[in-house]
RNA sequence: GGGGGGAUACCCGAGUGGCCAAAGGGGACUGACUGUAAAUCAGUUGCGGAAUGCUUCAGAGGUUCGAAUCCUCUUCUCCCCA
C-alpha cells in the first residue's frame, strides 16, 4: 500500500510538471493512466510528435514542444518522432489559408537529415526514434486507402476550421488536402502512440488519431495541446515564413536583441513556455514589473539571459546582455561590425556615390531605396547624418568608416583589397 | 455536361478606354517619442544617378492615337444546375 502511494505522488509530481504550459490534455486524466500503467509494466510510453520536413530551422515557438517532449524523456519515456516524407507530399493545411506547395522527395530528404540534426540539441538523442510515415503509407494500396476514408466523414473533416473557412470564402481546397488528418492519424496506428504531442493548430489532426486507433481496435492515445508561441510582432503565430520568430540556432546577441523588442504584455508567456523559470517565480517578476518596483526592461533582460542559457551558456547570455547595454544604453557602436569590401572598381575610380554603396553593400535594395533612405534621414557615416542623397565620396577617406542604416544596421568598410 | 463569376503590387482589395505606377487597409521601412520595447504620430513603399525615362494588373495574341479596363484563345479557380 504505502509503495502504491508513493508511486502516485511521484505521478502526480510528474503531472504537475508535464502540465506547465499545455492548453489542455485530452482525455483529461488520460495521461495520468498511461503513467501509471508505464509505472506498473515498466514500458517506456511512447510520445509522438508528427513533423512536416518542410522549413528546418527550429525556433522558439517550436522549441516548445520539443522542450515538454525532454520532459517525458527525463521520465523515462521514448519520443518517437515521424518525419511525414508521405504527409508532406500533401503538406498540412492547418491553419493555412491556401494549399501548400507539394514538395519534392529530395527536398524532403534534405530537410529531413538538417531537422534531425537540430532536433538533437533539445532532445536526448538516446531516448528518441526517427520514423518516416512512408515507411507504412507507402505500403498502403488503393483498396486498404479507400476503406481508411471510410472511417471518416466529410463532414468531420469540414468541422476544422481552416478547411470550413476555405470553403465558406470560396477558397479551393483540394481533394488530397482533405486526406492529411486521416494519414497523420494512421501514423498513431502504426507505432501504437501512447501520447501524441502538438500545438493548438493541431487538435483535428491528433483528435483523428484517437478515433482512428479506437475503430482499429488499439488503446487510444492521450492528446496534448501546448499552446503557439506568440512571435516577436505579438500578434500572429512564430512563424519562420512570417519573419517573427527567433530561431534556436542564432547568435546569443541576435537572440538577445529579438528578445528585447517584445512587447512587455508578452513577457509573461515567454517565461512560461521558453524557460524553466518556476511560476510563482514568474508571476512575482511579472507583477515587478508592472507595478513599478523593476523597470520591465531588466524583467526582459533576465528573460533574454534565461533563454540563451538553454540554448547557449550562460556566459553567452552574460555578455550578450554587456553587449546591449553598451549600443543602446551607453549608445556605443557594436563591438562586432560586419566589414564591406570596397568593390576594386570603385577603388581605382576612386569616388563612390552614396546610394550606390549602400546598394552593393546590400544595405538597400537598389538606388531607389538608398535614396529614400538618405532622404529620410536613416543614414549615419561615421555618426554623422547624410542628407544629400547625390553625394559622392572619395574611398580614400572610407577606410575603417561605418555606415549606419537604421537603428540597428552597420557596416565597416574596408578599401584595401587583398 | 450546361450556365454564371473571378485572377490587380509582399498580402487583402478598389479600379469597367485617357485624370492609372494604379484608391484604401495590413505588412515592411525611415523619422519623432521611449526603456533604440510596445502603443501613438508623421513620411516612404515597382525599377531607375530621376528622365515629357523604363517595366507592371494570370499568360499569349488582337482592336484602338491610347488598354488593368474592349475582343479572341489558353491556364488556374469559385458558385449554381445535372
Amino acid at each position: 500500500m504505502a509503495e502504491a502511494e508513493t508511486v502516485s505522488t511521484e505521478i502526480r509530481g510528474q503531472i504537475e510538471r508535464l502540465k506547465r504550459g499545455t492548453i489542455s490534455i485530452v482525455p483529461e486524466h488520460g495521461l495520468e493512466a498511461k503513467l501509471a500503467k508505464s509505472a506498473s509494466t515498466g514500458k517506456p510510453l511512447k510520445i509522438k510528435l508528427g513533423l512536416d520536413p518542410t522549413a528546418p530551422d527550429i525556433h522558439l515557438g517550436f522549441a516548445v514542444v520539443l522542450r515538454k517532449l525532454r520532459q517525458f524523456q527525463e521520465m523515462g519515456h521514448e519520443v518517437v518522432i515521424i518525419l511525414g516524407d508521405y504527409t508532406a507530399l500533401i503538406g498540412d493545411p492547418s491553419g493555412r489559408s491556401a494549399t501548400r506547395p507539394m514538395l519534392s522527395t529530395e527536398q524532403i530528404r534534405e530537410n529531413a537529415s538538417t531537422y534531425i540534426d537540430q532536433l538533437s540539441s533539445i532532445l536526448d538523442r538516446a531516448k528518441t526514434t526517427v520514423r518516416y510515415n512512408g515507411e507504412w503509407l507507402g505500403k498502403l494500396d488503393f483498396a486498404e486507402l479507400v476503406r481508411l476514408t471510410s472511417k471518416m466523414t466529410v463532414a468531420q473533416v469540414m468541422q476544422r476550421e481552416d478547411f470550413a473557412t476555405r470553403f465558406a470564402n470560396h477558397q479551393p481546397i483540394s481533394l488530397h488536402e482533405l486526406l492529411y488528418p486521416l494519414a497523420q492519424a494512421y501514423d498513431s496506428v502504426a507505432i501504437e502512440a501512447d501520447v501524441e504531442m502538438g500545438g493548438q493548430d493541431q487538435t483535428f489532426n491528433i483528435l483523428a488519431g484517437r478515433d482512428l486507433q479506437k475503430e482499429m481496435g488499439q488503446e487510444q492515445q492521450v492528446a496534448m495541446f501546448m499552446p503557439l508561441l506568440v512571435g516577436l510582432d505579438g500578434v500572429k503565430k512564430m512563424s519562420k515564413s512570417l519573419g517573427n520568430y527567433v530561431g534556436v540556432a542564432e547568435a546569443p546577441n541576435v537572440m538577445f536583441g529579438k528578445i528585447m523588442s517584445l512587447s512587455d504584455e508578452m513577457m509573461s508567456m515567454y517565461f512560461e513556455l521558453c524557460t524553466d523559470i518556476p511560476l510563482d517565480e514568474v508571476s512575482a517578476l511579472i507583477q515587478q514589473s508592472q507595478s513599478g518596483i523593476t523597470n520591465p526592461k531588466d524583467v526582459k533582460r533576465r528573460l533574454a539571459k534565461e533563454i540563451i542559457s538553454i540554448y547557449h551558456s550562460s556566459e553567452s547570455a552574460e555578455s550578450a546582455d554587456s553587449e546591449w547595454q553598451k549600443i543602446h544604453s551607453q549608445h556605443e557602436m557594436p563591438s562586432e561590425i560586419p566589414e564591406f569590401e570596397m568593390p576594386a572598381d570603385s577603388v581605382s575610380t576612386g569616388r563612390i556615390w552614396i546610394c550606390k554603396l549602400l546598394t552593393i553593400a546590400g544595405l538597400a535594395k537598389g538606388s531607389g531605396e538608398a535614396r529614400r533612405l538618405v532622404t529620410q534621414g536613416g543614414v549615419l557615416f561615421n555618426g554623422q547624418k547624410i542628407i544629400d542623397p547625390s553625394l559622392e565620396m572619395e574611398v580614400s577617406d572610407c577606410e575603417g568608416s561605418i555606415v549606419q542604416v537604421g537603428p540597428k544596421r552597420y557596416i565597416k568598410i574596408r578599401t584595401t583589397s587583398a
